[in-house]
DNA sequence: GGCATTGCCGAAAACGTTTTCGGCGTTCAT
DNA sequence: ATGAACGCCGAAAACGTTTTCGGCAATGCC
């Protein structure tokens, strides 16, 4: 910066100035520092800058090591919406999903003074060791686990289940089995619960949930046990992912889908469309959620103390209907085969 | 630091030197100065550290907006690494592949002073552009374009589609159609070429390629033009998102997966076992991949001078084979239908 | 017992910015 | 003509570390 300064003929704050862009500053001058910084290809140090200014302008995202579409997402849009509000974001991504690695990445991430952290934290265990250090650092969870303690951003997963149920119920089916998440996930319990309120709203027998984890292998695993019984016409699975397993154990079971059983997947990954056949499926807007989480970590950073202690926003999902939803076919015309 | 300091009746700079683990401290001063950390729970200043020593302890890399499995794991992986080896990682996204948007990243990294760059840049365009910064940066590029400038790190795309040619031309089938990649990827073209070698070392006929980009949708594409000629047996796609499509496409036309015509795919995403039917595919370790772009960058940043300007390392991929390849049925077998 | 060596620690000078304060000229109202 | 107000700019003090230097005791060696 000095050396800026000498070129230019001017002392070093106001080359401070014109980079700043403070006002009181004689245009020609203005235009003399500009000149210098280009020529000696300058940037102003980061390290010194934050010392004195007491803010990194740097945001810490904890994401988790599995290359799953959502969270992928929702990390891309977050460093987005960052960078286009100036601030650099730091990721710290944590192997296991428990309360230890949390902290350890929200050290981490303090190590670094990042003014604010937003968490890709799906288990609620995260999400409650999220709140231990939130005096100590701005945090906010998105699209996952959530507590009373830290505001988050996340789709209603009750709603979506409900809306993906009732989809099915409309077509005609007697009712809707379910292969669930992990119970210690939220999002599954939100959707499971959905799930059975829309069945129960109905009026429509409840059958006990299959409990899956996430994956492709764990839906296959739940939807070779689902085959044998032969009355369910339709399944609404927790994700695409397990939803995929099950296409592969009802088809190698023999049954057409949809023709003898329709299935719904959860999450609307746009691969989904070009599975056999293509899934319907509800559909969050990761990126939306990506976007809403920055904002609300920033409203909270900003230095709006003002703001509510803990605010938590929910964005409606929307079902993508494709064709592996079907109307149910009647008893007579399937016996006859 | 000086309430630390403080607190363990000492100055400040045997604060620092138990902080940083220098040796010369006794014993007993040592733990009043841990004790008074823990108490007072004293962070050093990241800023101020980084000002002083000139290093920012930081990482940045490059990714780009698109939930892919592969980038995610490197992504993933490379944190890790980092994190390993005492660096944070900065990461900045970007939403066009070309080489404006690479520079931009760049620079954007380098105004945090980040002491090295690995990129995610799968076009061409975008590892020359990084060779044209790589005096200001270390850079390093991995799985994907790659320069003369750049070091890089990637697998054998040309072993790999060798490897999966010659699977398909080892059941008997008399050629291999090819469902590319857009041809400015590096990666696509080695492909197309590693597939062209196959066939000529085995005096089979080479078609033309069908050129597609990397999604599924393209894949479905091209796939109903692939339907249009009977005789094609066997198809090899640049990608496993690819495969997708052009499995969908096949089996809408009637053709059955292995029976008529095998399929393979490229990446070996885990999904890829449970889609119908499990496809057989080229596995690149992603992970690992992501592991030795950080090695190498951290060889290059770290101070040995000594290194070559550049290097590149060749991981090579493997085929796992599943389902959704099987030998060839006779000709007068298929007619008798 | 003197002298060099070694272990432990404190004083002070960086590191490269931003910010506060004040000085100098010019303009404007009185 | 005079004082206030204002626009522009430089001097200097932070910001919180690390590092270099040097001091003081204790120890080892002749």
């Amino acid at each position: 910066m000095r050396d800026v300064a000498e070129l230019a003929g001017v002392s070093s704050q106001t080359v401070s100035r014109v980079i700043n862009g403070h006002p009181h500053v004689a245009d020609d001058t203005r235009q003399r520092v500009l000149a210098a910084v280009r020529a000696l290809d300058y940037q102003r140090n980061f390290a010194a800058r934050a010392l004195v200014t007491r803010r990194s302008g740097t945001l810490g995202v904890i994401g988790y090591e599995s290359p799953l579409y959502g969270p992928t997402s929702m990390l891309c849009s977050i460093e987005g919406a960052a960078r286009s509000a100036g601030y650099f974001v730091s990721v710290a991504s944590v192997r296991h999903l428990d309360r230890r690695s949390v902290l350890d990445a929200v050290d981490w991430l303090r190590r670094q003074s990042v003014e604010g952290i937003v968490a890709i934290a799906p288990k609620a265990s995260m999400a409650e060791a999220l709140g231990e250090v939130s005096d100590r650092v701005a945090c906010v969870t998105v699209g996952g686990g959530y507590s009373e303690t830290v505001p988050s951003v996340r789709i209603d997963n009750v709603a979506g289940a409900r809306l993906a149920t009732r989809h099915l119920l409309d077509l005609g089916h007697p009712t809707v089995h379910h292969v669930s998440g992990p119970p210690d996930w939220p999002e599954a319990a939100d959707r499971a619960s959905g799930w059975r309120d829309a069945l129960r709203a109905a009026a429509a027998p409840v059958p006990a949930a299959v409990p899956g984890y996430w994956s492709a292998r764990s839906g296959y695993e739940q939807g070779r046990r689902l085959v044998r019984d032969p009355s369910v016409t339709a399944v609404f699975c927790a994700s695409d992912q397990l939803a995929l397993g099950v296409l592969r154990a009802l088809h190698e079971a023999g049954r057409r889908i949809p023709g003898d059983v329709s299935v719904v997947g959860f999450d609307g990954a746009p691969d989904g469309g070009y599975v056999l056949p293509p899934l319907t499926s509800v559909r969050q807007d990761f990126t939306e959620l990506g976007r809403r989480s920055l904002e609300l970590l920033l409203s909270r950073v900003g230095g709006a103390e003002g703001a509510p202690a803990s605010r938590c926003e929910l964005l409606v999902p929307e079902l993508v209907v494709r064709q592996s939803t079907a109307p149910l076919r009647r008893v007579s015309l399937r016996s006859t085969r």
